[in-house]
DNA sequence: CAGTGAGCGAGCTTCCGCTTGACTT
């Protein structure tokens, strides 16, 4: 007999809270939601009021007959599960699947895993709010009904395996459209006017001083006009102000801010960002990872306070209380924080230290002082032009926060000259050493990364901080957009300079249109969105989430009945969904981009059974037209015919080595060249199928024979089809094609022969046993 | 692993949100 079985949702958390317990409380985990809906037929039954048919989940089957048993023989059972709508459903479902009785079961919740909170939850329990449950289900069913109707009709219209939901189709048309704000974009010139001056300060000594035109020019005449007049102007110091200013510290980290700095400053994928947290999570070093709320727990609060007094003094700690401002925030948890801020720094592997790092600096910033700063403008005047010139600059008079963190931002500041300003008075007259106006372009908005993209989602109150990661995922799985980095390419601009007395102009070169691991939609991608904004406008709506949850609150709060809820949304969106069935033609983008010059045949883009292609030539000719398949990140949208021509140059021939052809083509995994049947991928980032010549396609064949080479740890002359070989997972054996794991015990650098067999042999049983199982199931 | 692009039809795909491992070449 166990007196008390508490459960809660994670096993790190179990840990923790059995050790504040003590030996009358044992303490499990459910690992999260333990039923779900089923599979079949919707999970619900539609006409019978949209009775949910709930399954236990395939890999909870274990853990549940454990929480059964163990439940059976418990005196009470708290439920202990996350304090939001998703936490509730759980206790509810497990309350269902144990078959526990309302007497012996109790619900408890904190949002902070210290004594005080936990002690403090078994003194108040409360009974399961079947309200809250209800609010879940509506979610859950309105998701799957979502989800479940969408897809298939993708399926029919445009291709097999699609997928269409509520959330990831917002984060699939957020991309497209700012894909179209960059298409569409046209960079406009102006001119912006930067001098340097000096002046002799009391000792004699020459200062100098830089500044700034604060409006721009529009066009190199003006530009030159100005700095024409500069030649005899008098400059003269008009006007000193100095101000104080303040800033204060970012508040502590959520899931979504967390992977934005960890993307910023880190540059990890909010997936890597995700796994590393689990492990600092594990291992006792921070509070949990999947948190909307950036509160801290009155424990942690203090015990930052004392770091920072001790560390910095006390004049630096200053308590602050954050506010949760994200739409929908649920805040069942704590900030993502250090559990002890004494532990500056941890053991663990790089990225590990560095994001505990991350971590640790953000959350003990948030609650330092603010920095003062001063802020200084200086203006001048131009005797002959009603223009100014102004030098600012800022100094830090307290450094605060700063000493430990500064956020970073997306977008790169301008590059004004931010620093110290030398001693100056007004009425004192500047000569100019030189003026210079650079010629700058405007810029689109930017394309999102994975962080970005995160954050966007969160303002609209879409997707949660446990399902971020798995969506950007989700998206570029189904193959919708894709993660990149491009060059860019090299632009001219105009520099116009003054220096003594003579106007200089000149052409000078920078890189423009960089972009480092970006989200571009694909042409499946695109297609897709604009078939369901066609079909389905308001699920695509930007505020739809945000319109359902205002009604989930609703239910939650017992004023609205959750099958009504369901209903009224279901009636209207199937009846959209047969329309969209019986009406729209299946969709390939399909585009005709001209005639072909030589032969006068039609020449048309579409997506295909294998992605997009151009066709050359009519298919109801007699005359087979020719196919050839659209370079990765060109779009059906915007392929010219020039571009489309080009493609049908593939595949070509640049040239023979070693007495056989080297062929350049396009393939499923992208541009190749041929030699002898072997195939060798070029480099995406600097080769072009279509200009690619015979030395740089000898150049990759030497290149991966060098690493074939070096991949090779040992092989065998009796047998040339086994081979150890080193992977991306480090050592494996490799035999006709299959490739076997090598086991802990062994050395791979001293492997016999007869070792390897064994090791095939033991590899190849275990996979027939694999399949018998799954068989079985 | 890299030549495809017609059409038929069986059987499959698919959602969001909670949680961790197992596993990969």
């Amino acid at each position: 007999m166990i007196e008390n079985l508490v459960i809660v949702e994670s096993p790190a958390k179990a840990k923790t809270i059995e050790s504040f317990l003590g030996k009358d409380f044992i303490v499990k985990s459910c690992f999260g939601h333990v039923r779900d809906l089923s599979k079949k037929n919707f999970g619900i039954e539609i006409d019978n009021n949209y009775s949910p048919q709930y399954i236990v989940s395939e890999d909870k089957k274990k853990i549940v007959a454990e929480l059964k048993k163990l439940a059976k023989d418990s005196g009470v059972v708290w439920l202990a599960t996350d304090e939001d709508r998703e936490g509730e459903a759980i206790a509810w479902h497990l309350s269902e699947i144990l078959k526990l009785s309302p007497e012996n079961t109790k619900r408890i919740v904190f949002h902070e895993i210290t004594k005080d909170a936990i002690r403090n939850a078994v003194d108040n329990p409360r009974k399961l709010n079947k309200d809250l449950v209800n609010a879940q289900q509506a979610r859950r069913i309105l998701d799957r009904l979502v989800g479940f109707e969408l897809s298939p009709v993708l399926w029919k219209k445009i291709q097999p395996k699609l997928s269409a939901g509520r959330v990831q189709s917002v984060a699939v048309r957020l991309l497209v459209e700012r894909e179209r704000e960059v298409m569409h974009f046209n960079p406009e010139s102006k001119f912006k006017v930067y001098g340097t001056f000096s002046f002799s300060d009391e000792q004699g000594e020459k200062v100098e001083l830089k500044a700034e035109v604060t409006n721009h020019f529009p066009d190199s005449d003006e530009t030159r006009k100005f700095l024409n007049n500069c030649k005899d102007a008098d400059f003269e110091v008009v006007d000193i102000i100095t101000k104080p200013s303040r800033k204060s510290p970012a508040p502590p980290f959520t899931t979504s801010t967390l992977q934005q700095e960890a993307s910023r400053k880190l540059g990890f994928s909010v997936s890597q960002t995700m796994t590393v947290a689990q492990k600092l999570y594990e291992a006792g070093f921070i509070t949990y990872m999947r948190t909307d709320s950036v509160n801290l727990s009155s424990l942690a609060l203090v015990s930052a306070r004392n770091t920072i007094t001790q560390e910095f003094g006390e004049k630096y700690a200053k308590t602050r209380k954050y506010k949760t401002k994200a739409k929908g925030a649920q805040e069942a948890h704590e900030a993502v924080r250090p559990t002890y801020f004494q532990n500056e720094t941890i053991k663990g592997n790089r990225s590990e230290q560095r994001l505990y790092n991350l971590i640790w600096k953000r959350t003990i910033a948030s609650q330092m002082s603010e920095a003062q700063l001063e802020k200084t403008t200086i203006t001048i005047n131009i005797s002959n032009s009603d223009k100014r010139f102004v030098a600012s600059g800022e100094v830090i008079k307290f450094d605060g926060f700063l000493k430990v963190y500064m956020e970073s931002k997306d977008e790169e500041l301008d590059d004004s000259t931010k620093g110290m300003l030398p001693l100056i008075s007004t009425g004192q007259f500047l000569n100019y050493e030189s003026i210079n106006a650079y010629e700058r372009f405007s810029t689109s908005p930017p394309r999102y990364t994975e962080a970005s993209l995160v954050k966007k989602l969160e303002e609209l109150g879409i997707g949660r901080p446990s399902t971020y990661a798995p969506t950007i995922s989700t998206i570029q799985q189904r193959g919708y957009v894709f993660k990149e980095d491009r060059p860019g390419f090299n632009r001219n601009f105009t520099v116009i300079s003054l220096s003594e007395g003579k106007l200089e102009e000149k052409t000078k070169t920078e890189k423009a249109g960089t972009e480092k691991k970006k989200l571009f939609p694909k042409n499946i991608g695109i297609i897709v969105n604009d078939f369901l904004i066609e079909h389905f406008k308001d699920i695509l709506n930007y505020n739809f989430t945000a319109s359902v949850e205002k009604e989930f609150d609703e239910i939650a709060a017992g004023k609205l009945d959750w099958t009504e809820m369901i209903d009224a949304f279901y009636k209207p969106f199937h009846a959209k969904v047969e329309k969209s069935l019986a009406t729209s033609i299946k969709k390939t983008g399909e585009r005709q981009l001209g005639k072909d010059p030589e032969t006068g045949e039609p020449v048309m883009v579409r997506i295909g059974k294998y992605g997009p292609f151009v066709q050359l030539g009519d298919s109801s000719k007699d005359e087979k037209p020719r196919f050839a398949s659209l370079l990765k990140g060109q779009l059906i949208e915007t392929i010219t015919l020039e571009e489309a021509l080009e493609l049908f140059k593939l595949p070509r021939t640049v040239g023979d080595f070693e007495g056989k052809d080297l062929i350049v083509g396009v393939g499923r995994f992208g541009p190749y060249v041929r030699h002898n049947n072997k195939f060798f991928s070029l480099k995406k980032e600097t080769d072009d199928p279509l200009t690619i010549n015979k030395s740089r396609a000898i150049e990759l064949i030497e290149e991966k024979r060098e690493i074939e080479k070096k991949r090779i740890i040992k092989s065998f002359p009796n047998d040339p089809d086994l081979k150890v070989l080193i992977g991306r997972y480090g050592p494996y054996i490799s035999y006709k094609k299959k490739n076997f794991r090598i086991p802990r015990k062994n050395e791979p650098e001293s492997l016999t022969f007869e070792d390897c067999l064994r090791i095939i042999e033991e590899g190849q049983k275990k996979e027939r046993q694999k399949a018998k199982g799954k068989r079985q199931k």
